[in-house]
DNA sequence: GCCAACGTTGGC
DNA sequence: GCCAACGTTGGC
């Protein structure tokens, strides 16, 4: 079953004309229990994401992608020189994990956060609940469907 | 297992 | 740059 999902990432580190250029990459540095868990438990290839700016002017969701390989190894936590490095992490517990998203759509508008704040529709949405600040969270086909059909 | 201290996220 | 909210660490 596809599922849906939303993915943060600072646009001066990595933004939605960067994944336009590569046309998919491998999302490493995520360092949160409950994400890596979405990662590895729950996607799976063909499932959808929406592709947001965090800690930009403004932030918003600003396209599409999908998830186009299974969750792996993150081996940048395995990399001394790595600002993701992780000590912890060993080749047979390599801890975290990431997976390969493929860049389906830039929207031609960003929607920020504050537009998306006022549609009723997306009051449940977990973006929106005070004080998450999860980098990966899975959202509703209704969900993402809606915020994906704001903008072509 | 509790919880204070610390580090990080991310909107503003 | 500020700071609220949260997650993690480590002493006990």
């Amino acid at each position: 079953m596809t599922k849906y999902w939303l993915f943060k990432s600072e646009p001066n580190t990595y933004s939605i004309d960067d994944l336009k250029k590569d046309r998919k990459t491998h999302w490493d540095g995520v360092r949160n229990y409950q994400a890596r868990n979405f990662m590895r438990d729950d996607m799976n290839v063909g499932d959808r994401v929406l592709f947001y700016h965090s800690n930009a002017h403004p932030s918003g969701v600003t396209g599409v992608a999908t998830v186009c390989k299974k969750a792996y190894p993150d081996f940048t936590a395995q990399d001394e020189r790595s600002h993701y490095y992780d000590p912890k992490a060993t080749k047979d517990n390599p801890i975290w994990v990431m997976v390969d998203i493929a860049f389906v759509k830039k929207l031609s508008q960003l929607i920020s956060l504050n537009e998306l704040r006022n549609y009723p529709k997306l009051k449940n949405m977990i973006l929106l609940k005070k004080g998450t600040r999860l980098s990966i969270q899975p959202l509703t086909k209704q969900e993402f469907d809606f915020i994906s059909e704001l903008k072509i």
